[in-house]
DNA sequence: CGGGCTGTTGACTC
DNA sequence: AGAGTCAACAGCCC
């Protein structure tokens, strides 16, 4: 489940050890990923000189001589630098450079491989409708994007058209920071209860970067990220005791994700 | 061995 | 427009 400091660390990583390499090859393994057919896939790529790798939310965005890659590695996944002797078992996507290294693509099969030709980004619909990265929101941002808006607090957050980046692993932590109930209707919150969410979503995923990430998603050279368990506060810590007030955790239903909650520290009325 | 759960996103319906 | 449901089918836990 890798989600924006994991995505925004596979692409600094990707920046600092790809650009300036070439494509030689590509192998997919599944076709269904792509938005064109596997052989226009292939040739528009080959020979592409990587130029860029930035992100927006969970999607990276790779510039090539010739066009752009884009990837989303959906409910989890890897991306890998190795070389043709240590390819990993499992892979949806081989791109060879000219040097010897391969990088290996890896997810379970909600993922996206993308192309989309040089200059054409914008009609790219996945990508074009993104909300601006939760990490460059700041609270007056937030609070003229939720006004006037209905429907729930976690929807909203959810929502990658509205704000890029955030997943259901990291939100549980941030909306405890923030004190607030999931399942709060957005009309209904404080000027005072929005500036404190902008600040945990900023706070939640910066310290995740900071660490290198999740400990279950592995980095672009195979190593586990040093975000543990010991720093998350109630995120999958059902009946343990919250760290603010000792209640019980909870884990609730919401729409078709589950929540972790604090029911003292987060009342929904 | 099997059932339940999780994670992302788009499509679809009401 | 928002809420609910489903589908894509890997891997872990009990």
């Amino acid at each position: 489940m890798p989600e924006l400091p994991e995505i925004t660390l596979r692409a600094s990583e990707m920046k600092r050890r790809l650009v300036g390499k070439t494509i030689v090859g590509i192998k997919i393994s599944q076709s269904k990923s792509l938005n064109v057919p596997k052989k226009t896939f292939i040739k528009a790529l080959s020979d592409a000189k990587l130029l860029n790798v930035t992100n927006r939310g969970k999607w990276l965005f790779v510039e090539t001589s010739k066009g752009w890659l884009l990837l989303n590695l959906g409910m989890g996944g890897e991306i890998l630098l190795v070389t043709h002797e240590r390819l990993p078992e499992k892979w949806r996507l081989i791109f060879d450079f000219d040097d010897d290294s391969c990088l290996v693509v890896n997810f379970w099969w909600t993922g996206y491989a993308h192309y989309v030709p040089s200059g054409k980004l914008n009609s790219h619909a996945m990508t074009g409708k993104l909300g601006p990265n939760a990490l460059d929101l700041t609270a007056k941002d937030l609070r003229a994007m939720i006004k006037g808006q209905r429907g729930r607090i976690k929807s909203f957050l959810l929502n990658q058209s509205k704000i890029a980046g955030i997943g259901n692993a990291y939100i549980h932590d941030i909306l405890f920071m923030s004190r607030i109930h999931p399942l709060r209707e957005v009309n209904t919150l404080t000027d005072a209860e929005i500036k404190g969410l902008a600040q945990a979503i900023n706070d939640g995923l910066k310290l995740s970067i900071d660490k290198g990430g999740a400990f279950y998603e592995l980095t672009l050279y195979g190593k586990k990220g040093g975000f543990t368990m010991d720093d998350i506060l109630i995120g999958y810590k059902k009946g343990k005791p919250c760290p603010v007030c000792g209640r019980a955790i909870e884990k609730i239903k919401t729409g078709s994700t589950s929540s972790f909650i604090c029911s003292n520290c987060q009342p929904l009325a």
